[in-house]
DNA sequence: CATGTCGGTAAGTCTGGACTAACGGTAAGT
DNA sequence: ACTTACCGTTAGTCCAGACTTACCGACATG
């Protein structure tokens, strides 16, 4: 419930945010790494991981002065979700509308 | 092809472009109707449209004066391909990691 | 304790893009 | 032809947010 779609679509409607997700879906990394891999600098990368951790998109955990960032699979879930609901309504409201069509002449 | 999922989520990434996409799930709407169903002026609605076109989201089909909008299955299909193959990649690799985790041990 | 590493935070700058107002162009009606 | 309705485009303003620099705390190691 906390996961809104909103506030994920929001998170990764930034291109370096996609980026990282896609950097840690190959597995856990720490910021540093994750920096050096990335055309930014680390604090702009702590700073959209802090937007992808509130988005649930992501967790955290430490490891003496190391944090490792890892995918959170209930964070892609809601995405998922909120695609497939809007899938369907588009694909039934386009069935609706075009059996309206149909009965048009025959009404 | 030309429906890069980057060009779809950077659309998404608005959240009137989201309410647009919504109302448009329910049906094709007009423009003006859709500038007074949400908070902001035509002109604005009409550049969000030309964005979410660009992003294949969305078609266009021209009736009299009014231009009617409607959603592109095939944009969401892009985004709802890229969100499985990020959810099996992720899966994958978290499956791998614990297989090493385990083996870390009997090696 | 001193030093080095790692990473979050604060402050400040600056650019992308979202918005409105004004205009122009096209189609339908009178 | 004149008017009205609908919509895209342009010009220009303005603000959210992405970025860097500098700073600070937490932990490990000598």
């Amino acid at each position: 419930m906390s996961t809104s779609a909103a506030t994920v679509l929001d998170a990764l409607g930034d291109g370096h945010r996609r980026s990282i997700m896609e950097h840690l879906a190959e597995g856990p990394l720490a910021v540093g790494v994750l920096a050096d891999r990335l055309p930014i600098s680390r604090p702009a990368v702590s700073q959209h991981l802090r937007v992808l951790k509130e988005a649930e998109l992501v967790v955290e955990s430490a490891a003496g002065t190391r944090r490792f960032y890892r995918v959170n699979p209930a964070g892609l879930a809601a995405v998922r979700e909120y695609f497939d609901r809007f899938w369907s309504t588009t694909l039934d409201n386009f069935a609706a509308l075009a059996e309206t069509e149909s009965t048009r002449s025959t009404s």
